[in-house]
DNA sequence: CGTGTTATTGACCAACATCAAACTTAGTGG
DNA sequence: CCACTAAGTTTGATGTTGGTCAATAACACG
């Protein structure tokens, strides 16, 4: 991780307001509170960890830039738990838990703001109504990853793919980071096979045939999708889990 | 749901008291807040709904007595997210999220007791340790969830269902509702083929094999374990995410 | 004793993993 | 700009795990 100290930087801060503010109604001086939260700017390269199971931490991570992803290894094997995009604070959960019980990394060069958690409890006892947002960030998280719990658990691998490609373009439209057009998910099929919990083979056979039946469509090195309600109607999706104030 | 109001009984929310001690440690006076709690106490029989997948709470459901379960229907088939043992609030999330994303329904004939939101906030208000403490209590259901679906992904059908049963003893034993002998999962095998995401057949050889091979012992008409290392060691189970005070 | 639920078995098939090799692409240094 | 390299993707062949169907056995309960 190279490191670089900044000082009090607008831009960054918004990113939280504004994922916040895609789950939640911010007040304008809650807004104002966060705006002032002092952060330290760290740039990740690829696959890059910013932390690792069972480290304690005096810090959470706003992911300002790019894409992060909880993580597990079991037997060798990596689970990947959930995909994090800019405005997330995925390890926001270290504020009341003593341990990490998974790893976090980088699934993409991303750029990370570090938040020290006494800076969090300070912003929070001055303004109450934050505590009630970080909570429901944490719950929402949790949310995600009971949707994801149970598409391991009992849908198929088709309808695995189509469900995190809904995901993830629900989650970046409502915060207002993609447009319908131009959206594909910038990750290689090794890691999309360890979110959806499938080998890297089967994960590649899997998108051939959601392409051959044009429900992706390659964007570029990756894929997006041109048929929304195709897309949606293959995965099954309903987007109330994720709690946004503006859904598909 | 057959209901009867209740005055304020010390014994039911000592099950709270009891639960929260188990991953955190109440002051004297937040135990004694808790303890002030109005519930309204309700007897469930087995397979009963305590709240359905999109509805609105407002009121959590305390476990007194018996094992709940959370559990999404997926294209007509049951995943169970998580298993719920006395002193748990399973539905806490309904604090700060609007719709509930999961049902939640019991496995055994069970008793639980219902907390307003509207009370469960105001002791957090003179309290705020409690909030902290109620914070904590989600964050370590959704660990428990991460451990699951990670299992889902990575783990063969033997751990799998090793580990759960790891899971639950650590739990009832953390605050002291089971001793180390007479652990039994009162599950029938179609909801426990639900819980790991497998066939009910598929499971019912699952679990001959490990009875064949010793990890699980027939105690009356469900399983339990002589050997907790042998148990362990298959399961591949590391109690950490469990952020319990006391593990086994 | 029935009767309904749960557990068990066998036969068969589909989904998915693994292994190994070939092919593509992006990035690198000359 | 081209060869070279490393990473990622695609393919084929083969074996394993786990699902489905259907029937039977074992309980639990009234």
């Amino acid at each position: 991780m190279s490191a670089r100290r900044s000082a009090i930087s607008s831009s960054l801060q918004d990113r939280l307001v504004n994922g916040l503010n895609s789950i939640t109604r911010l007040t304008r001086s809650e807004a104002q509170a966060l705006r002032q939260l002092p952060l330290s700017v760290v740039s990740l390269e690829a696959y890059e960890d910013v932390v690792r199971e069972g480290e304690s931490l005096t810090k959470s991570c706003l992911l300002v830039e790019g894409l992060l992803c909880r993580y597990k290894i079991i037997a060798g094997k990596r689970q990947i738990l959930s995909v994090h995009l800019p405005g997330d604070v995925p390890d926001l959960q270290s504020l009341h838990l003593d341990e990490m019980d998974y790893s976090l990394g980088a699934l993409t060069a991303s750029t990370v703001a570090f938040i020290r958690h006494q800076h969090i409890r300070a912003t929070i006892a001055s303004e109450p109504g934050l505590g009630a947002a970080f909570w429901r960030h944490t719950l929402v998280d949790a949310a995600i990853e009971r949707a994801w719990l149970a598409s391991l658990g009992r849908r198929s691998s088709r309808e695995r793919v189509a469900h995190l490609y809904c995901e993830v373009f629900a989650r970046l439209l409502a915060r207002n980071l993609t447009d319908r057009e131009s959206f594909a998910l910038p990750m290689t099929q090794i890691d999309m096979a360890d979110a959806v919990g499938l080998s890297q083979v089967h994960l590649n056979r899997t998108i051939q045939e959601l392409r051959r039946s044009g429900v992706l469509v390659q964007r570029g090195r990756y894929y997006g999708f041109e048929d929304w309600t195709l897309l949606q109607e293959t995965a099954d999706f309903d987007p109330a889990y994720l709690n946004l104030r503006q859904a598909p």
